[in-house]
DNA sequence: ATAACAGTTGAACAACCGTTCAACTATAGG
DNA sequence: CCTATAGTTGAACGGTTGTTCAACTGTTAT
């Protein structure tokens, strides 16, 4: 019996055709794989500090010590943080001399924080 | 296109306290309660059962053990991220007989999890 | 070579977070 | 009344996470 619709019978039953329903919903879930990479990306931005430094390099690229005196921060808590940014991709970098100029890698993420802006200032 | 990094020193070796990149980065930067107020949001997001709980109940309202059944959770667990998830209003709900169903609040989270999704997707 | 500075890294610690468990409220039906 | 089901809630437990601290690499200049 591979009827998911019978394998997951609601127990609610006031409504029985929640059976079906709860089929069709799990249908129209993404694959768990995919979920999990959507609430990573998600995860990343969820962090006042990783959003201030994204914030501070928008415009124009800045070294890490800038950033952790923009910012407030130490340097070495402004690079924990860079290189989960880096990790997942958000922010690329280039060195010069002593310095590791950060920039954002693409308008992708400056998007979705605008969007997210907006939905904010409701 | 012309190479933003030349076009100021890193402030690092002289920096008087107030360097004027520092200062004028700082005031790029959003007030700090709204930064506070965008990493909250997608704090909310950064999880894979509120998303799934949403994935869930777009398209159609869900009653809470029909959205545990769906994601094979308990009505506790989902109960308790549906919290947040109404504390942050990004659902709604609406009691009938015994059952709570909830739904999306607004498109706005949708649009936001779809460029996420794109973005993620390349 | 030595010193000074930019940046990274790992360990440690505290704070935070999601699930579980048990107890609770509330509504429907006998 | 009593019982069963839907849903909520608080405490507790274990895992995660962000900052601090100290040690480290690498580059520049004296």
């Amino acid at each position: 019996m591979t009827d998911k619709t019978k394998e997951y019978l609601p127990e609610c039953e006031a409504h029985e055709e929640h059976g079906e329903l709860i089929a069709k919903s799990r249908e129209s879930l993404p694959e768990t794989t995919k979920l999990y990479d959507l609430s990573d990306f998600f995860k990343v931005l969820g962090d006042s500090t990783r959003l201030g430094i994204l914030f501070a390099i928008d415009g124009s690229p800045m070294c890490v010590c800038d950033i952790a005196l923009t910012l407030g921060m130490t340097k070495s808590a402004v690079s924990h943080q860079l290189k989960i940014l880096r990790q997942n991709r958000l922010v690329k970098y280039r060195k010069v001399g002593k310095n590791v100029f950060y920039e954002l890698s693409d308008d992708h993420v400056r998007d979705i924080i605008e969007k997210a802006l907006e939905h904010i200032e409701e």
